[in-house]
DNA sequence: ACATAGTACCCTGCAATACAAAGTACCGTG
DNA sequence: CACGGTACTTTGTATTGCAGGGTACTATGT
């Protein structure tokens, strides 16, 4: 069952679609997340959530610790005021320039999608 | 091997990501080319080459047998002027209504990424 | 006629990873 | 002390981009 509820129109082969493009820019986007500040991870899946970006904590959380094993995050443990402690990620310095680099990428990649619309000729 | 001698930036980490970023949008991009006309692998490569998304032959094959099977795409066998005969491939009308959505999938996501980097507080 | 080179298509195996689902652990409350 | 909620972790599955190798057809040169 998809939870796309709010997409105006969403066939089978645009929500396989869909999915496969969120792969290989949640890195991006967790990183734009924790840009206004430290997080943790049910802050950043709800963050994502509240551009439209479905992810579900089972992705978000490997990929958390990839990042920490890159070494582009670190984290602090943190008491909550109800349950476990969190985790609130921020990025390391080494995740300000990996930024940096994925926005030039991100923006580059768009571009070049988009240029196909307009200007491919065979 | 890197072929993305092109990109201004490209570091270890922003290669992985890139790579990842291609996924799931490469139907589009081929739709966008058919677009324009029917064209055989060989084109759909350049073309896309020639945009600096850069995809290689192994990945167009099986993708373009997919979208063959799924009756977006359909094919034409064409006599070459020099070598065995090639693939034609052209949009079926189901393909012009998945490119159609596509088009609204992809805008509404890249909206969703760029709206992280300036709305976003957590 | 035959060997060679070039082009085009196809298939197999590998690696990465998003996702689902189940499991573990900690905290507060009744 | 049991129980529900929250948070983190682990395991398993399916998808798929990619590399590499294989097959087949055409044209060319000897």
């Amino acid at each position: 069952m998809f939870h796309e509820y709010h997409c105006t129109i969403m066939t089978k082969e645009t929500a396989a679609s869909t999915a496969q493009m969120r792969k290989g820019v949640l890195e991006l986007c967790i990183l734009r997340v924790l840009e206004h500040g430290e997080a943790y991870t049910s802050d950043i899946v709800a963050a994502l959530q509240a551009v439209d970006l479905l992810v579900v904590e089972g992705t978000v959380y490997p990929l958390l610790t990839r990042m920490k094993n890159a070494e582009t995050l670190t984290y602090r443990w943190a008491e909550s005021p109800s349950g476990p402690p969190r985790k609130y990620y921020s990025m390391t310095p080494k995740g300000e320039k990996v930024l940096n680099d994925l926005e030039g990428a991100w923006d580059q990649f768009v571009d070049s999608v988009n240029s196909l619309s307009n200007a491919t000729k065979i």
